[in-house]
DNA sequence: TCAAAAGTGTTAAGTTTACACCCATGA
DNA sequence: TCATGGGTGTAAACTTAACACTTTTGA
């Protein structure tokens, strides 16, 4: 008997909200749930926290469980520990959440989960309290995304502004201005202009620009 | 055997770190602990998560075993999971700060945990991952100062705008110009002026203002 | 009478917003 | 040739920052 022994244990769980974006929409990637508990219901993605592993490191591998995808962006939103938010049992829940870039996935390993991807406007009921958490996470996200760099883990590394302008306008729900927008890009100097163009999505065709991570901390000012 | 008893189990704790505002300055309250593990050595206050309580009221009943204070503004920081961060056991800790009024807790109490006022700027040394909850919670709660009307849980009900500034002078760790902050105050109208004075701060005396929790609920701008 | 904190407005600088047209190209 | 998205600058409105002196009173 030493001085743990006589608190309880629990379950602790990781939940991970995914985001995508896609055809200027954003949305998660959701399961469908084929399995017990909640068998039929709509959930995020989670998985149990195991002895020989972190809790960051349990939300990214749950992350590649369902979607074959390492070292991506991946933020904790919080843990939830209401005592009957789970009727099963008592578990306590960690959210993360993680952005990914939507045309770079494991299809089949999302086929076998039953996976969705959802637009976050359209969200269905989901199990226990997995709507909050996702809102939670939709909060974090579009707060972060307004002063730190993440937004570009959503995009392909190379994108036209407008798909950039595309993107924070659906993060922010709001739309922007375009040459407002893309006097606050020239500023950065960290969103590299490159000799590609996209010839996909217009006629004329629109510059490919990246992000260039190095450039970003050497001088680390973002707005958008 | 159903879906759950294939994982692992955890302790649960969670931490908290626990504001207050005194002599212009902003301090933690921390424990010379007197108990084991890491006897002898300074930590933020803690305890477990048990199985009748929420993690949210374990760590409401965490600040009133030390503090004696019930109603008190908390936040969740976020889950600290690493395997090794607690070297006795794996726990899985849960970080939240409070914000007290310093003239109001239990001396008896805070006396009995040996817990003493430290100020922010000379956080020696803590145990385990504890460094960087309390900078993760400085960083959280001074991103939320600044939106939300949090600051006035450190004063008193009745404070000079003098006191005020001073509050978020300390919370910024910056100056802030008198004439500016008193005109943004004048724009809340839920910092009202009541028609007491405060003769201890001055000798020509100023007046005392209060908080208006309603008033701010009709009108909830908040910047400073 | 003087030290110490309270109280009070104006101007310049900087930031943000609003806004409209020409360009290049493939269909 | 025309419909589509790409690309570009300026001025007004608003916000933020800088700044100094008078008042009151207890010691």
């Amino acid at each position: 008997m030493n001085y743990y022994n006589q608190h309880p244990k629990f379950y602790v769980a990781v939940d991970c909200i995914i985001f995508g974006f896609n055809e200027d929409e954003i949305s998660l990637l959701l399961l469908k749930r084929n399995f017990q508990p909640a068998m039929g219901e709509w959930s995020i993605m989670g998985g149990f926290v195991q002895e020989d592993e972190s809790a960051d490191d349990a939300a990214k591998r749950v992350l590649h469980e369902l979607t074959g995808l390492e070292d991506v962006y991946m933020e904790q939103v919080g843990a939830f520990g209401d005592i009957s938010r789970d009727p099963g049992e008592r578990v306590i829940s960690l959210a993360y959440y993680a952005l990914i870039n939507i045309n770079d996935y494991d299809h089949k390993l999302v086929k076998e989960h039953n996976a969705f991807w959802i637009n976050i406007k359209e969200i269905p009921p989901l199990i226990f309290d997995h709507n909050e958490m996702v809102e939670k996470a939709r909060k974090r996200m579009q707060a972060r995304a307004s002063t730190r760099p993440i937004g570009f883990n959503l995009l392909p590394k190379l994108f036209t502004l407008s798909q950039l302008q595309s993107l924070y306008e659906a993060i922010y729900d709001e739309e922007l201005d375009k040459r407002n927008f893309r006097k606050r890009v020239a500023e950065m100097d960290f969103i590299e202009k490159t000799d590609k163009i996209d010839k996909m999505g217009s006629k004329r065709g629109a510059a490919l620009y990246q992000f260039n991570d190095k450039a970003y901390r050497k001088d680390p000012k973002f707005k958008l």
